[in-house]
DNA sequence: CGGTAATTCTGGATGTTCCC
DNA sequence: GGGAACATCCAGAATTACCG
């Protein structure tokens, strides 16, 4: 029968959650020895007579088989869509906490790209501010000579001219064409209202005399020379710098060069490339239901990385700018179409049900599809390869194993395999009676039933590890699903097994456990008894009616 | 509260299709 | 052709709603 245990179960009727244990842990407890009349099964009575010909027979049982076929596929369904749903919430509530931190990082990704935009702004109104000056001066210079046929003040004092000169970062050509110790032919003098012809040693011509009137202007650009030039450097702390305003090595004056408008436009360059990086991750896609137009999101990062220029956003905030990865657990996985043996022409069965990864417990390959579905719970927490993604499979063998009553040495047994206990290791070897099944399909027939995620696992395991086996142990590493040599208890006699942690077995081997199906069924009556949390979950039109108690409750 | 019809659930019987 | 799988129909038992 399908659903032959939950009704023949007795459900109690009300549970006491014990939750004074010390270690947290909520173990069920009927309030009382609940007998409830077994409630008659509706529905037409199996027939007790044989089938009068072979033909009525089989269809008989083939009927029967493919109802349990069907109802096992619902089933397997049901749950399939229960997990889905339970996955799509948690994975909602990740993405909500990543675009909640996407879009803190982004208000103040903004705020300092506003503060740098207006320091920009600010230095490129202070960088004209100098031009303007620079080139106010040099036409002053140029009326000077013209006009007066007098010589520049800065031409008269070689030292004043080359320090002023210097750190305007160009050189005089007279200056730098004279030597200290020639004596140039014709000295240019400086226009004087008094001297019509001045003296070079006229005190009018001396630079002292002038400097007040002159020099003023030319520290100021000399002083904001520096700045600018401090703040290039700080900018562009890689290049090295000509002392000059032209840095090409081509230019020697202050006129227009290539250089210097490649300077002036560098600065809104480096702008403009944040901001067109910025906009084409926003052009791209919008599509997360989340983000803005505006805005910064994940989805973006995610669908179209090669869009977002990496090296510019880290080259400004390398520290700051956090990655996102996402990974949800609802990932689109497609799964592959079932495909006919022949490759076309054969109908599949309906009611054959491949185990998605999700549901099984496997994690999913490039492939899309389980690449350990022929994989094996060890029943060793710490060396089982289908348990480690399954949090129901991990924690159900951590309590297996944490069993008291397994973890006791077993004296009889020939490997030394410290066997579930004493009792069942001496009968309950390879030539028990009982029938039997692995770990692995003890493990999923109880995950696979509905109150499995209700349950206490301890007391599952408990029951579980009262009906286990240890027939042995399997050598070679259990991850790589190859084939694994068993090998017999009398074998095993001569191993080591004293040093590993997880019952002396050393990693890569796995000891071999034997559970009887009276303990797996005793395992799913508990299962039976266990009331849901949340009756919600029950499928609509599940059986309801059914629920009701047959004494008039 | 008892009777009754409607509904639901379950299983058997039969026919069809397809594969080996 | 035999057998398996499936769809469909039908019967039987239990449950439920309704009414007098």
């Amino acid at each position: 029968m399908v659903n032959g245990p939950q009704r023949v179960a007795a459900k109690p009727l009300a549970v006491i959650k014990d939750t004074s244990s010390s270690a947290g842990k909520v173990f069920a407890k009927p309030s009382k020895e609940w007998v409830i009349p077994e409630r008659t099964k509706p529905g037409r009575k199996i027939s007790e007579d044989e089938p009068d010909n072979k033909r009525q027979s089989q269809n008989r049982l083939s009927q029967r088989a493919h109802r349990a076929r069907k109802t096992d596929y619902i089933s397997t369904l049901e749950e399939k869509l229960r997990q889905y749903e339970a996955d799509e919430i948690h994975s909602n509530v990740r993405l909500q906490e990543v675009a909640r931190a996407l879009k803190a990082d982004n208000e103040r990704l903004k705020v300092e790209n506003g503060e740098m935009r207006a320091e920009v702004e600010e230095l490129k109104r202070l960088n004209k501010e100098l031009k303007a000056q620079a080139a106010e001066k040099r036409g002053e210079m140029k009326l000077w000579k013209t006009d007066s046929a007098l010589t520049p003040p800065l031409a008269r004092s070689p030292a004043a001219a080359s320090s002023s000169a210097t750190r305007l970062g160009r050189t005089s050509r007279t200056n730098s064409q004279a030597s200290p110790g020639d004596v140039p032919a014709r000295r240019e003098t400086i226009a004087c209202p008094i001297c019509p012809d001045p003296d070079p040693d006229c005190p009018c011509q001396k630079p002292s005399a002038i400097g007040s009137t002159s020099s003023a202007p030319l520290a100021a650009l000399s002083m904001a020379a520096k700045v600018v030039e401090g703040h290039e450097q700080a900018q562009y702390p890689h290049e090295t710098r000509i002392d000059n305003p032209g840095h090409c090595g081509v230019c020697r004056t202050d006129a227009e060069c290539l250089c210097r408008v490649l300077d002036d436009n560098r600065q809104d360059n480096e702008v403009q490339i944040v901001e067109n990086s910025i906009e084409g991750v926003e052009r791209h896609n919008d599509a997360c239901g989340l983000c803005t137009s505006a805005s910064f999101c994940a989805c973006k990062v995610e669908t179209s990385p090669q869009t977002l220029p990496n090296e510019t956003l880290s080259h400004h905030r390398p520290a700051q700018h956090s990655s996102v990865v996402i990974r949800t657990s609802t990932q689109a996985v497609s799964l592959p179409l079932k495909k006919n043996k022949a490759g076309h022409g054969i109908k599949a069965k309906i009611w054959d049900f491949v185990p998605s990864p999700m549901a099984s417990g496997l994690s999913t390959s490039d492939d899309g599809f389980a690449s350990r579905a022929t994989a094996e719970c060890s029943g060793d927490p710490s060396n089982c390869e289908v348990c480690k993604d399954d949090s129901f499979g991990q924690e159900f063998c951590a309590q297996l194993y944490a069993d008291p009553t397994i973890t006791k040495p077993c004296d009889d047994c020939p490997g030394n395999c410290m066997s579930i206990s004493a009792l069942l290791c001496s009968d309950g070897g390879e030539g028990s009676s009982e029938s039997s099944m692995t770990a692995d399909q003890a493990w999923k027939t109880l995950k696979a039933h509905p109150n499995s995620r209700f349950a206490p696992l301890a007391l599952l395991a408990d029951v579980v590890a009262k009906h286990t086996t240890c027939v042995g142990h399997e050598a070679g590493p259990s991850f790589s699903g190859q084939s694994i040599s068993s090998t017999a208890p009398s074998q095993m006699a001569s191993r080591d097994f004293g040093s590993s942690p997880t019952f002396g077995l050393s990693r890569g081997s796995r000891r071999r456990l034997k559970v009887e199906t009276s303990g797996v069924r005793d395992a799913l009556r508990m299962l039976d008894e266990v009331m849901p949390s949340n009756q919600g979950d029950e499928p609509e039109g599940f059986n309801v009616k059914r629920r009701k108690l047959s004494n008039g409750s």
